[in-house]
DNA sequence: ATTATCTATAGATCTATAGATAATGC
DNA sequence: ATTATCTATAGATCTATAGATAATGC
């Protein structure tokens, strides 16, 4: 009873924050407004979340939860073709949603600061999802071997959010369409189809 | 002379701040204590800078002056390869200073949240510069016609500022190393050498 | 005299915490 | 009685601004 409490209290700030982010922006927003819509004092806030960067970094969890429900539907063999297309699909329509879209680059910035972006694979369950599907890819030749397949996994999903952030600051075409071109350079390469292999120096 | 004190004003809160970013981390940090650093009123800082955030975007510009210097020597019409060769390295030169390197991921979080990625070309000077060179190496055939050289250049940009973040937050090789790694895989593409290329459904 | 630079300070907002209230477990 | 949730509030820090000081231009 207690606990069904505690969460009804956190659930609603939640989505007061979420609100109150969606007005006036995440940074210039004043968490006595969040706290007011939903109802409690401000200190309650920083009871349920240390600060509104937390409640952004919840946000993006629940995102990934509802994206990674899709992925993993996919047999362990699917062939990596498959794995785009469904995280594409899946990923532009949860965050192609009006009222989070405002928040991608705001989430996007928490992100970069909260998370060394090598480090801690397994606490984000996306990266460490579609680390595991790169690398099954990867030993069925699917990946080019000179990069470790768990590298290429995050810049693919480094690609994603950039190209979520331009979306989200401005939103010129669909978001899948972005997924899909972003896709493309970064399978194929953005040397002419048929030159020669590109080399550097050293 | 009043001009010449401003900028010594200027000039002593910017280095303080970087001090004091550099030991007290960029968010942590009290406007107090920089100010203290560089003797002058804490509502000095505010004149010179509206925010922390403006400081390290004055970072971000002095950085691109200097990477941009060495860029700008080659002739107009320099093969991508003597383009890419040259911002790699003056670009891990500058970045890889044992004080900057602690303001990386800070950096990019605000350039993040500044710009929207798409638009103000001209006003970051890396970004128009680069934006130019790709578009001069497309006009000859050295980059994939698929998509638009600019959004290239800006997908490669992205990538750089992904590795220096990265890098910041762990440096487990030499930067310019990480750079050679991510330029290959940009150029070449994710694909096996000699597969077919990608293509998904649609 | 006017203007630009900077200080002192008021008011807003945040962060930390002592304590009130109500649920839980004995 | 103990503990978890939440409020009230003190103290820290930030943001905005009125006004002091000193340089500039007439």
């Amino acid at each position: 009873m207690r606990d069904k409490q505690k969460e009804e209290t956190r659930r609603r700030l939640y989505h007061a924050a979420l609100e109150i982010f969606a007005r006036d922006g995440v940074q210039a927003c004043r968490i006595e407004d969040i706290a007011q819509k939903a109802d409690v004092s401000r200190a309650a806030f920083y009871f349920h979340f240390p600060s509104k960067d937390d409640v952004l970094l919840e946000l993006l969890s629940n995102c990934e939860t509802e994206i990674l429900a899709e992925v993993d539907k996919l047999p362990q063999d699917a062939s990596l073709k498959q794995i785009l297309e469904t995280f594409i699909t899946s990923t532009s329509r949860v965050w192609s949603d009006p009222n989070r879209c405002k928040m991608l680059i705001d989430v996007f910035a928490v992100q970069v600061r909260r998370t060394s972006i090598l480090d801690d694979r397994e606490a984000e369950v996306v990266r460490a999802s579609m680390s595991r599907r790169f690398s099954a890819c990867s030993a069925r030749g699917e990946l080019s071997p000179v990069i470790p397949p768990e590298m290429l996994s995050d810049f693919y999903l480094l690609n994603c959010f950039a190209v979520m952030a331009a979306w989200g600051a401005q939103p010129v075409m669909p978001l899948e369409d972005m997924f899909r071109g972003m896709t493309l350079l970064f399978m194929n390469g953005a040397r002419p189809p048929n030159a020669q292999p590109f080399s550097l120096e050293k």
